[in-house]
DNA sequence: TAGAAACCTGACATTGACGTCAGAGGTAGC
DNA sequence: GCTACCTCTGACGTCAATGTCAGGTTTCTA
């Protein structure tokens, strides 16, 4: 498939892809013409990489990752590199489930207090 | 007490604590000379902040939010701006928790390959 | 075979939370 | 009162993943 439809089927724009294949995480072939052109599971792809950019993992540490991801291999450093990372993303679930409860307690205060007529800000 | 201080307390930087101010997140005294002045429970503020931020919660919207959290009591405006942030935030945790799944599986994968002589990449 | 729509490269713009530097004034220990 | 460190404002720099625009080529559709 070429560009825009891959940028259709992920939500991705074309924009962003064309940065991945700059950051070396999206390969394509080119038609005669330059176009590029992507198999099917291009769009899997796709979606792992914004899976990792939403851990806040670099395109640089991406690239590092890809191949092993891929292949379900890794070298001693990469493997460094992924534990690293993991340890990272545990740290972010465990701050977002506290910044969830605090929202809930809000909420569920807030809640009350409408009901019982004191919203905030006053006015 | 002063800039410094509440820096090496919370580990954010006084850049960081001056720009809160100027976002209107994070409130002080100021002395005759123009030095800032904060209470104790300023480190727990600057906390709140920090946590609201690796949400991806804007300046803009903490700012909408933080007298809420504060008082425990909100608009009904608000109590949507709240939701719509705890919908975000949840969305967020289930992503990471994939991310998580998938970095397990490498990680799983890599070991055993390692285990078993078949470092990637290879060299 | 037009003409619209999609694609190309290249390059500058944007956004947000800071970093960093300059130049000047404040504060604390000796 | 000297010295070292802290703080002030203001302003420009940074970084990373895009947005956007220009000017030109390719591909699809009527």
């Amino acid at each position: 498939m070429r560009i825009g439809e891959l940028a259709t089927k992920t939500g991705v724009s074309v924009r962003a892809l064309r940065y991945y294949e700059e950051q070396g995480l999206l390969a394509s072939e080119r038609s005669e013409s330059g176009q590029r052109h992507y198999p099917d599971n291009a769009a899997g792809r796709v979606h792992l990489i914004q899976q990792f950019y939403a851990a806040g993992i670099s395109s640089a540490s991406i690239l590092e990752m890809l191949p092993c991801v891929v292949t379900g291999e890794a070298s001693p450093q990469v493997l460094a590199t992924l534990r690293g990372h993991r340890s990272s993303v545990v740290r972010q679930i465990e701050e977002l489930q506290a910044t969830l409860r605090q929202l809930d307690s809000v909420i569920a205060g807030a809640v009350k207090s409408h009901d019982s007529g004191v919203p905030c800000p006053p006015g």
